[in-house]
DNA sequence: ACAATATTTCAAATATATTTGAAATACTTA
DNA sequence: TAAGTATTTCAAATATATTTGAAATATTGT
């Protein structure tokens, strides 16, 4: 299966920029055909391209961060309000209010007044992404 | 066990930035006496706030990004050399460089020369964290 | 050796994310 | 009603990440 149909698509020498088939673009294609791949893998590829992996994206990027990380565990442990971050992460409320606007609008805790206090808590698909990321076992290779 | 000890520990009236007890700080503590709080919990999450978690943030920062996702899903398929994403992400040689080499530094792929070519595979790790990535079931609330 | 090619590297330009501090809000207590 | 408190919001400052394009590198075929 490592064979393909590329080279059968070759136009005459001298036609530079020719169209590649196996691309399957309007333009010409940039994979020399020397390079071997069959059109199944390529095809298979080409159909990931048009995937789309945005909501993936917008979670991991909340979730890539040490503040709001240690918010989530900590809110597994019990609701808490705001006050409470403030004191045990030496931080201003400013800097707390966007980091839990963030985890708020992804869906991944909410929150309810209760009088002064805000409190907030993990919501289901909080909890579940934690745990997700917990379960995956990480080892960074080197410092990166 | 929701009644704390915290009110206990509090100063006469009148002294201002008083130590709080519970908090453990050498600073004024920023919990309002108000808030009521468990010593228990409030040692736990303090407990978390100290844990590290530069490692997952690290990995997850470099997972959370459209094209480098789609990479590792493109190398499940097979191991791919640049010159494939440069044609079907309609991408530059030095973007995709770039992100080639976040991926590596996390140890998610690797490579090997084969001529010309530089042939990208998903390492072990990257398998699992990809795998990891999908099994979490990603619905963000509303457009973030 | 030479020219062509596949890729990386680097620095500058740009874009995005985070922090900061001041002002606004909304609730509570006096 | 006024004053205090917990919190958010906003805009400016800062920091970090990404893109871009030109130049460098390493390998191949001639």
């Amino acid at each position: 299966m490592r064979m393909d149909e590329r080279e059968k698509v070759r136009k005459p020498a001298g036609v530079k920029n020719r169209l590649s088939a196996s691309c399957g673009q309007e333009n010409p294609c940039k994979i020399p055909p020397s390079y071997r791949i069959s059109s199944e893998a390529l095809e298979k590829v080409k159909g990931l391209m048009h995937e789309d992996v945005s909501d993936t994206v917008a979670i991991l990027k909340v979730l890539s961060d040490p503040m709001r990380l240690r918010i989530l565990k900590a809110l597994r442990i019990e609701d808490l309000c705001v006050c409470v971050f403030v004191e045990l992460m030496n931080c201003e409320y400013s800097k707390l209010s966007y980091h839990l606007k963030l985890l708020k609008e992804a869906g991944l805790v909410d929150c309810t007044k209760e009088g002064n206090f805000l409190i907030y808590r993990l919501t289901e698909l909080g909890g579940k992404m934690l745990d997700s990321v917990e379960k995956m076992h990480f080892s960074v290779p080197s410092s990166i």
